[in-house]
RNA sequence: CGGGAUGUAGCUCAGCUUGGUUAGAGCGCUUGCUUUGGGAGCAAGAGGCCCCCGGUUCGAAUCCGGGCAUCCCGACCA
């Protein structure tokens, strides 16, 4: 059950939110930690200590309608980052921007027969209008692929048109029964990707080219969140796909969260849309599509893989603050004195391209350091009267709590080394926990034992024989489903027998609880 | 859609069993003073259609009926 934390919790009850501390990673001192932790959730209940993280470090907050969020300005600038380092790769690797509307004829859904069996039951539709009941509903989307394959009939003519290398920033409805915030919200925020190719070879290569150069480059690089990449099982691809590949990612739980996903379409659209081109040999052929999309889910992915007991902690290349500086000072005349060097310091760093903020409010320091780490800013600098007289100032690292101090003069460049130290060993210590928690079983027995383990729950490893059938027992039976099976197989043994059937395994898959 | 629970101050909740003047606490907020290198203290304030509709009663946050909403557990979830 919940637990609600206030400010007059017994001692006990703060006692105990420190015992159950295995969950998630913290690098602190047991006993310094017990006064961060205080208005945290119990640290053994994930799902309630990610709820209140997401509210405290004022990500976002519940909206009047249900499963609908309010994305705070901290929360959205993470968002912000995060369209940025993607609309880069995407423009990069060749592709435009473009706007389709929100609105869906209720009749393109149905075009697609395994897209609308997939979509129908989450969606939203519009009926009336200006007072008026429509001729026909309109869909709000839950993706594009409908009214943009319609689009495409009409723009592709000649293999010379090919490939259309399109991709929209937009928000997406999908009626979920149970939301969670960032990680599966009715409205969502989202790029979607939607291309046109001439033939099959140049599709695929096209949807794993967004996978590696696009996706897993920005999260591992930029989000600091090591992810496996590969192929996802007939029953979890995209409604309508011919393939679908995604990257999946282990959160400090040992749960698994699909961080991104890129579909080759086959001709599956191109046929329901009419999608077709005059090829060079003079023959009409379907054209071949492809469609990709990661979402502000990425932002609650960022907050499970790295965040700790005292909080948030957002990887630097996309904190909105990565600076934060901390005035200290007792008597006026000294306020003065460490007013003139941060104002100095600020403008520097600043200058230098670095994300700083200086908090002047009228609060105690404590109040402010453990304000900032719950909020996640990896770096800051206390600036007081001993700070001033020393012509220096102390830099706190979030990621370690490790404290130095360091002379004005030099105090750009060790502020940037430090930044990509940080961004770096955030990035090492996630891949550390997901490899400590990825495990390779051979029989069906150890898979049972590592599904129902809660405290060291992650990702399996094993032989699968490809089939549905078993694939839907293991889920019924342990939760688990196939995540992906990934391009890199961590097994030297070419073949193996399927852990639940003991047939001939066609595939090496890894399994997790997801999100 | 099944099972369970809950709607009282900005937030987290107490009060309801056993109906009775002006409905409470902590946190937060406002003002003042003192504080400030790891979550400050004191004082004075502001803040309520007690989810909605109806019923019982001299009298309803409290009892009864109906409705709505939200949360939790399942099922579902590109």
């Amino acid at each position: 059950m919940a637990k609600k934390t206030t400010g007059n919790n017994d001692q006990s009850k703060s006692t105990d939110a420190v015992v159950g501390a295995d969950q998630i990673p913290s690098h602190t001192a047991a006993g310094q930690e017990k006064r961060f932790v205080e208005d945290l959730a119990d640290k053994d209940d994930f799902a309630q200590w990610y709820f209140e993280v997401v509210r405290k470090a004022d990500m976002a907050e519940d909206s009047p309608v249900r499963g609908c969020m309010i994305i705070k300005p901290y929360g959205y600038a993470v968002w912000e980052a995060i369209q940025q380092g993607l609309d880069t790769r995407i423009k990069a690797t060749g592709h435009q921007n473009l706007y389709f509307p929100l609105f869906i004829p209720m009749n393109f859904l149905q075009r697609e027969a395994q897209h609308v069996e997939g979509f129908a039951p989450e969606l939203a539709v519009v009926t009336h209008g200006g007072g008026e009941e429509l001729a026909e509903p309109l869909v709000v989307r839950p993706t594009s692929e409908t009214i943009i394959g319609h689009t495409y009939a009409r723009w592709v003519q000649s293999y010379r048109d090919l490939p259309l290398l399109y991709n929209q920033w937009a928000n997406v409805v999908r009626w979920e029964k149970r939301t969670r915030p960032f990680l599966r919200t009715s409205e969502f925020l989202w790029q979607e990707g939607h291309t046109v190719h001439r033939t099959e070879e140049d599709a695929e290569a096209e949807t794993l080219m967004i996978l590696h150069e696009v996706y897993a480059d920005f999260v591992e690089k930029e989000l600091a969140i090591p992810v496996v990449r590969g192929r996802k099982s007939d029953s979890e691809k995209f409604a309508g796909a011919l393939r679908s590949y995604s990257m999946e990612a282990m959160m400090g739980d040992g749960k698994a969260l699909q961080a991104g996903t890129s579909h080759n379409l086959g001709q599956n659209f191109a046929k329901a849309f009419e999608i077709q081109f005059l090829d060079a040999d003079g023959t009409r052929k379907y054209a071949w599509t492809t469609s990709w999309g990661a979402s502000t889910r990425l932002i609650g992915g960022m907050i499970m893989v790295h965040g700790d007991a005292s909080g948030l902690k957002i990887p630097p290349k996309v904190a909105p603050i990565q600076v934060v500086i901390v005035p200290i000072w007792r008597k006026d005349e000294e306020r003065v004195l460490v007013e003139e060097t941060v104002t100095t310091l600020e403008r520097t760093l600043r200058a230098s391209g670095i994300r700083v903020k200086s908090d002047w409010r009228d609060n105690k320091p404590g109040f402010k350091f453990s304000d900032w780490e719950l909020r996640g800013v990896p770096l800051r600098l206390e600036i007081g009267p001993k700070d001033v007289q020393n012509t220096q100032g102390t830099l706190v690292r979030r990621d370690t709590r490790a404290k130095e101090s360091v002379p004005w003069n030099s105090m750009v460049a060790r502020v940037q080394d430090l930044l990509a130290e940080i961004q770096q060993s955030m990035f090492d210590a996630a891949l550390r926990f997901r490899q400590s928690r990825t495990y390779q079983v051979a029989t069906y027995d150890e898979f049972k034992m590592r599904m129902a383990d809660r405290a060291n729950l992650g990702f399996v490893e094993t032989w699968w024989c490809g089939g549905a059938a078993c694939e839907a027992e293991i889920k019924a039976q342990t939760q688990a489903t196939v995540r992906c099976l990934p391009f890199e197989r961590s097994t030297d043994a070419s073949s193996g027998q399927c852990v639940y059937c003991g047939q001939p395994a066609t595939t090496w898959a890894v399994f997790a609880k997801a999100y």
